[in-house]
DNA sequence: CCAGACGTTGAGCGT
DNA sequence: CACGCTCAACGTCTG
């Protein structure tokens, strides 16, 4: 990894060496906390004076906006004579990440309000997309509008890094010089592992203490937003007509699915208009109408949410997570930011310091104030945790195959072993982490039963359900619901690999990330983090707890509405009677999705509870992970058969003694 | 080295 | 309604 970082940073070799270090060890920046890379930049600006003859391409990724973005402060610090700031509509987005219709139409409101706020400073911008793969598309770019910076905010997701490692050397060749920032974190989860010792951050203690070691645990302060853009170049200038223009591979396309009518976003290289405009649904093939989502994109309304949620100190001040409902719905418990961090709508250190800001303010008025890791800054400190391991691990990580972090389970609907020629190191280190669309295996109709069903919503228990439901239609589900369907799906209820679950909810969710998403998974599931495989969410009491009326099952499993309070999260207990007057039988006999009847439970939980206990109690004795030999090389079930049949397990001290001596 | 506390958010019972 | 205990028992951190 600290290979990739120092790629990463050497296209900076124009920037003053004391940029690049430390920023405490240097010279009379040494006393500068908080602002420094602001400061430094304007510096930098100072001396390079405003006649700059600077070129710059902006390239937007992980960042949809103007405010608190440092690589974009970064940028216009290097005054500008002519400022283009692109989009490249990325094919390995486009056909090889799994994205619903709705986290596209979130996107495409994220681009167009970053576009719109563009103009609005400058009647000649926009934001400039360019439908082609970057590592094509780029050094045309450059050539033709005579680049001399590429700018862009740091990325640390596997795929990423592979991406700009090899953008970085396209632009070292062709002389363009090339700054980047970190601005998607509070910290830079290169930072965090290197403070963790060189390891994966594995728990909140671990990222606390590494934080700390960073700048006492407070992450930069928000830059300025720019309050004027320089100009791109004449219209005839930035036109693209003569450049030639490589086609997307569409194949293997991920999303097919969702495609009812022709794909056409990659017919014109500025698009259909030719005015690099942002695509719409008709462009990629979806129909508009399957985005359904209440949920909105831009960074606009991301900053108009923000400053709604903290004129309430007392929201602010008092939140702590594990007491939100996830039954809460219109207004949901909780404050719908993560999609905006997760385009980059929204900057997360703005969010941690105006609230960090409302939560000193209470404690020196003496009012009480929740605590790290259950409040608010605790919450986005735990999206630096998961992305932080991600850094360490690289690809593997959203997997179990090769992660050695992940403990080895023996689930149903595994994933297929990669490809025995990607299994040597050097495909590994090349894996972008979700390349290609892995085949599971079906070991069991039963349980591909149960995964299908869970998928849509018709499992036969309500609250799960609904929740899945509510995922599909509106793209979010509150956290502990997450946990609900993911406990219920894992380790207690189908015993089906998270790797699936984390697969319907990349497609899933406008927040997906892929460091928060496989992260949480193996949580829940017991893989890594979490080892308490005992305490286990039922579908049942679970959400009475939070709604004992069963309000949110009304509203997201609508057949079931009439249902009386007592019957509501176990309708199949209800008597027929009731049933009919309520206008809806619990049947499998008919198929019809009506809303006059809805499925009998697919299993009696209790059972499928001790059978999925039982099963992690072996598993946990097998005591494998995702990068021990014999789960490389595929023979790692045989282990599973040896220790099923009731023989001693192997003993921990015993495990610790055989790792000395394999190292020694 | 070991014992005991702790860990973002369980369920079910009791007071 | 809030808290505390037990259920059976994970890995990690601390003193």
């Amino acid at each position: 990894m600290d290979n990739i970082h120092n790629i990463l940073w050497r296209g900076t070799s124009f920037i003053p060496s004391f940029r690049i270090k430390n920023r405490h060890s240097v010279g009379f920046f040494k006393k500068l906390r908080v602002l420094d890379f602001n400061l430094i930049d304007k510096y930098y600006d100072m001396k390079s004076g405003s006649t700059s003859n600077n070129i710059v391409l902006y390239w937007h990724r992980t960042d949809l906006r103007l405010h608190d973005s440092p690589a974009l402060h970064a940028a216009l610090a290097l005054k500008p004579s002519t400022f283009i700031p692109v989009w490249t509509w990325d094919p390995h987005y486009v056909y090889r990440a799994r994205v619903g219709p709705n986290r596209w139409r979130f996107l495409f409101e994220c681009q167009n309000d970053l576009s719109k706020s563009y103009t609005k400073l400058n009647s000649k911008q926009k934001l400039w997309l360019v439908r082609e793969d970057p590592q094509t598309v780029l050094p045309k770019l450059w050539k033709k509008w005579g680049i001399t910076h590429l700018v862009f905010e740091k990325d640390t997701d596997p795929y990423a890094r592979e991406r700009d490692e090899a953008v970085v050397r396209l632009a070292e060749e062709a002389g363009i010089e090339v700054v980047i920032r970190m601005g998607r974190n509070l910290f830079d989860p290169d930072d965090l592992v290197r403070k963790n010792g060189g390891k994966p951050t594995m728990s909140m203690t671990q990222t606390e203490k590494a934080a700390e070691k960073i700048n006492n645990g407070q992450p930069d302060r928000p830059v300025e937003t720019p309050k004027s853009i320089p100009d791109p170049w004449e219209k005839d200038r930035m036109d693209l007509s003569d450049i030639e223009h490589e086609i997307a591979d569409p194949t293997p396309d991920l999303n097919a699915a969702h495609r009812g009518t022709k794909d056409k976003q990659y017919t014109q290289i500025m698009g259909p208009n030719n005015d690099f405009s942002v695509p719409t649904m008709g462009e990629i093939g979806i129909d508009p109408s399957l985005a359904t989502t209440p949920h909105r994109g831009g960074e606009s309304v991301a900053l108009k949410m923000l400053a709604d949620y903290t004129a309430d100190e007392e929201y602010i001040g008092t939140f702590e997570k594990p007491k939100t409902s996830p039954a809460a719905f219109e207004p949901q418990s909780t404050t719908l930011l993560s999609p905006h961090l997760h385009f980059g709508s929204l900057s997360i250190r703005k969010y941690w310091w105006d609230v960090q800001d409302i939560m000193t303010k209470r404690r020196k008025a003496k009012k009480t104030n929740a605590s790290v890791p259950v409040n608010l800054p605790g919450q986005l400190l735990f999206r630096d945790m998961y992305f932080a391991a991600q850094a360490a691990i690289g690809a593997p990580f959203a997997r179990t195959h090769g992660n050695k972090v992940a403990r080895v389970i023996d689930w149903h609907l595994q994933s297929k072993p990669l490809q025995s020629s990607r299994n040597d190191e050097d495909a590994m280190e090349d894996d972008d982490g979700d390349l290609p669309a892995r085949d599971y295996e079906i070991d069991s109709l039963e349980a591909e039963e149960w995964f299908q069903s869970w998928k849509i919503g018709r499992t036969g228990f309500p609250w799960i359900d609904a929740l899945m439901r509510q995922l599909r239609s509106e793209g979010w589900i509150h956290h502990l619901g997450r946990h609900s369907v993911a406990c219920f799906l894992t380790r207690g209820g189908c015993y089906v690999s998270w790797e699936r679950g984390a697969e319907v909810f990349e497609e899933l969710l406008i927040d997906h990330e892929t460091a928060s998403n496989a992260g949480n998974w193996m949580w829940l599931s017991c893989t890594a983090f979490f080892a308490q495989f005992y305490r286990c969410y039922s579908p049942i009491a679970f959400g009475k707890k939070w709604d004992p009326n069963g309000d949110f099952i009304r509203r997201y499993v609508p057949e079931l509405a009439n249902f009386d309070k007592k019957f509501i999260y176990e309708p199949w207990k209800a008597p027929i009677a009731d049933q009919k007057k309520w206008g809806c039988r619990v049947t499998n006999d008919d198929n019809a999705v009506d809303g006059t009847t809805y499925p009998k439970p697919m299993f009696d939980f209790d059972k499928q509870r001790q059978i999925c206990l039982d099963n992690m109690k072996r598993a946990y004795d097998v005591r494998l992970h995702g990068n021990d030999e014999q789960v490389l090389d595929g023979s790692w079930k045989k282990l599973f058969e040896e220790n099923g049949g009731g023989e001693e397990p192997k003993k921990k001290k015993q495990k610790t003694g055989q790792k000395e001596e394999e190292e020694a």
